[in-house]
DNA sequence: GAGTTTGAAACT
DNA sequence: CAGTTTCAAACTC
């Protein structure tokens, strides 16, 4: 069964806790294209954003009085009824906490014949939906022509902004659009809601998009804490959630609490939007971005909320799931990988997968949770058709669990990088296994794709940041490396599919996600067995995504593979990616460090020891709980300790200079030893350097760079030369190698043999020794010399031709 | 290649 | 935060 559908996965880091937009986004056209800013430089991105609670456009409405609103909506019928939700499964939304906060749900599409129950209940609001699930949450959801109005009543914890006013209830008008709302409450339950789309309706806006393509829109609302987020598990039925591909405009709107308080609760709204439009991004500092992936059909029927299962699509394995969530050493790129979770009889089973990324936690998370109750739900047309073909990735399982994760061949991996800008940090989304994934064949034809990256903003719970996704194009081929380690291998026996990020809170990274080190994996959540988390280094990651076909792991353990470590080019002190990869990284030789402390440059760089030299060496994935600890206690030294030292500079390589700038004493920071020589930048004023001579108008240094640019002339001139004179030889081998055939064919050089030389040589000082007695001018000599020296050419070609035509003869 | 120098990282 | 120690790379011979 598909936990996630292609497209779904692709959208996934598009914008997640996109908070700002949902301000952005007018009432009138919530489906409007707001452009999203690019990805940009991490200095430009808000470290840290308290995103207020309620947007007017999403009418998130927080009240300051933490009441405890409950009203239970509940949803008869899951094929009429705008709320599809079975009741026959229920999620408690953990969005109940102490201080709860009311969301509600109106569909305001007219022709909705759903009959829409809501119940006030003292715990909290519960809505079903179809009998899959119940929301427990304190939130009512009411649906009315695709009309979802979000009153939170603001929480103790909701954000500042949301605590001094209380936010009017805010209205989402998914007018033609499909809405997904996914709550992660304290419990840790995320829950989907999708409406369905509609189709085109009078008075409603279609973007685009939508009249290009019938695909659905969706908007996806998370509500959940960031530190009790936890997958949605299941008793509930399988509700296998696919995203519509095409366009996602996620809004987050998250709380920022503290993990062990109750009741954080984070809104991630996800809406769709105009395909290639990026749209403006809020984050939310406690990041938790939840997505729902549901696609539904087109004929669904509209005002319902449904949660969608893939048809065609069965997991066919993989009970428990690793992913490898790789760091990435250069600016910031984190993929975040979704491993399928099998399941048995996918296709009749609802598979709730919330897709939960919690950046606070510096985890993002896909979960996928399956039961054994078939459940029934809306199946999205268009998610079968979105299947493309996949590529699987096998990752090694405990218990002899096996996860499997269909990557997608199309032009829309499952993989995508998620770059955050000033990390280091590259994380894989992993795609959930769909039935015709293991057998790599596409189940459908695929009608939506997101060909292209698009930006995302992750925001931790300080951090902010946009996530540029790397094309499809350039993602490259991972080495899996042998998880033999039993950090790596989070195991699980359940069937659930988690990956992005834990939203449980990681005590093994409590820096913030932009500090995360490279190479780490990440254990499982609390409570959840399933759940496996590994940061890897960057070039896993990249190579993976070149892979066609990779398999991370089989059912015990990964393969050994000597290539799996395969170092990461990244930018490192400054330089850009090309510089880097230009050159291939020197092999350390750490012999006490364990390649576990910054003095490892492998370590230092987030980076896998790979043929280097060291001895007893850590800084591998066999040894990832050691790993993990150690980055941990670097980070705790200095959060910053993965950071590139070298910040780039405003424009171009003159402004680039040393975070911390050196402290050199005796080298006159001339020599490699000082950091800032070391990456060709000057000192700074930051630099503590005694006797620097590292400046701009510095005769050593000027003398130094001469000599250098000298000697890297000298350099390329040998190179050049030699490779001439290679080329020469083996041109000259080619010309002289004998060959013999009949009729055209090249001289054997066997015929100049040293006799023949020596003949010839006696010819041509004959013939000098004739000119000379002859006084010839000396013009006159060498004419003569050459002269000789063609007749004696001509004569062995003669031979030459002769001999060869007698063998040929012969042979004939 | 062995030994020395150097400065960042780690430790106290 | 400052001083000291540890460490591995850079450098010298």
């Amino acid at each position: 069964m598909d936990v996630v559908s292609p497209e779904l996965n692709s959208l996934l880091p598009d914008e997640i806790m996109d908070t700002e937009a949902i301000e952005d986004v007018p009432q009138s056209q919530p489906e409007s294209t707001t452009s999203q800013s690019e990805p940009s430089d991490d200095t430009s991105i808000p470290m840290e954003t308290d995103t207020p609670m309620a947007s007017e456009n999403l009418g998130l409405c927080s009240d300051a009085t933490s009441t405890e609103h409950t009203r239970a909506l509940t949803t008869s019928t899951a094929t009429d009824s705008p709320l599809s939700i079975s009741p026959g499964s229920q999620l408690p939304i953990s969005i109940s906490s102490t201080s709860s906060p009311i969301l509600t749900l109106k569909p305001t599409l007219a022709t909705s014949t759903a009959t829409t129950k809501t119940t006030d209940s003292v715990t909290g609001t519960s809505v079903t939906t179809s009998g899959l699930q119940k929301l427990t949450a304190p939130f009512t959801i009411s649906a009315a022509n695709h009309q979802i109005i979000l009153n939170k009543v603001a929480s103790s914890q909701a954000t500042e902004a949301a605590k001094s006013a209380g936010t009017p209830p805010q209205v989402i008008k998914q007018e033609g659009q499909k809405l997904l709302v996914t709550a992660i409450g304290k419990s840790g339950q995320p829950i989907v809601l999708q409406l369905p789309h509609t189709g085109n309706k009078p008075g409603i806006s279609q973007t685009a998009a939508d009249t290009k393509s019938p695909a659905p829109q969706f908007k996806v609302v998370t509500i959940g804490g960031r530190s009790d987020l936890k997958p949605v598990v299941g008793s509930v039925g399988n509700q296998v959630t696919t995203l519509q591909a095409q366009q996602l405009k996620t809004v987050q709107i998250a709380k920022k609490t503290p993990a062990s308080s109750a009741a954080p609760i984070k809104f991630i709204i996800t809406k769709t939007v105009n395909s290639k439009t990026l749209s403006p991004q809020t984050s939310v500092p406690p990041v938790i971005a939840g997505r729902v992936l549901t696609q539904s059909s087109p004929v669904i029927p509209p005002r319902t909320i449904n949660l969608s299962e893939p048809h065609n699509t069965s997991i066919q394995s993989l009970p428990g799931k690793k992913i490898a969530i790789s760091p990435l050493k250069t600016p910031s790129k984190v993929t975040v990988v979704s491993v399928a979770s099998p399941t048995s009889n996918a296709s009749q089973k609802s598979v709730a997968l919330p897709v939960n990324v919690a950046l606070g936690q510096q985890i993002l998370t896909v979960q996928q949770s399956t039961s054994a109750s078939p459940v029934k739900v809306a199946t999205s047309q268009s998610a079968a058709q979105n299947i493309k073909p996949v590529q699987s990735v096998a990752v090694g399982g405990v218990g002899g669990s096996q996860f499997k994760t269909i990557i997608p061949l199309a032009t829309q991996p499952n993989v995508q990088q998620i770059q955050v800008p000033g990390s280091r940090f590259h994380y894989v989304r992993l795609v959930t296994a769909t039935t015709a994934s293991s057998t790599g064949q596409p189940s459908g034809p695929s009608t939506s794709s997101i060909q292209t990256a698009k930006p995302m903003v992750v925001s931790t719970g300080a951090v902010r940041m946009s996530v540029p996704i790397v094309p499809p194009q350039t993602m490259k081929q991972v080495a899996p490396k042998p998880l033999t380690s039993a950090a790596q291998v989070v195991t699980t026996t359940q069937t659930q599919q988690r990956l992005i990020m834990p939203a449980t809170p990681l005590p093994q990274i409590q820096p913030n996600f932009t500090n995360l080190p490279p190479g780490t994996v990440l254990a499982p959540a609390p409570g959840g067995g399933n759940v496996g988390y590994a940061v890897v280094p960057a070039q896993y990651v990249t190579q993976l995504q070149q892979s066609p076909f990779v398999t991370l792991a089989s059912s015990s353990s990964f393969p050994a593979s000597a290539g799996i470590q395969t170092q990461a080019r990244l930018p490192l002190n400054g330089l850009s990616a090309a510089e880097t990869t230009s050159r291939p990284r020197k092999p350390c030789n750490c012999t006490k460090s364990q390649c576990l402390k910054l003095y490892c440059d492998c370590f230092a760089n987030g980076e896998f020891c790979n043929n280097c030299n060291c001895n007893n060496c850590f800084n591998n994935l066999e040894h990832e709980t050691e790993r993990l600890k150690a980055i941990k206690t670097c980070l705790d030294r200095n959060p910053e300790a993965f950071k590139p030292k070298i910040g780039k500079g405003k424009e171009g390589e003159a402004d680039r200079r040393h975070s911390k700038g050196c402290n050199c004493k005796r080298s006159g920071c001339l020599k490699n030893y000082c950091e800032c020589y070391e990456a060709k930048i000057m000192c700074s004023s930051i630099c503590k350097c005694i006797g620097c001579k590292n400046f701009e108008e510095s005769p050593e240094r000027k003398t130094l760079m001469h000599l250098a640019d000298a000697a890297e002339v000298r350099v390329q001139q040998q190179t050049a030369a030699k490779t001439k004179l290679s080329s020469q030889i083996s041109d000259l081998l080619m010309r002289t190698t004998p060959v013999v055939s009949s009729g055209g064919g090249r001289l054997p050089y066997t015929f100049v043999t040293k006799e023949v030389l020596e003949a010839t040589c006696e010819c041509l000082l004959e013939q000098a020794k004739k000119a000379e007695q002859t006084h010839q001018p000396r013009a006159e000599a060498e004419r003569m010399i050459l002269e000789e020296f063609g007749h004696c050419l001509m004569r062995i070609i003669s031979s030459a031709g002769k001999a060869k035509a007698d063998c040929a003869s012969i042979n004939c």
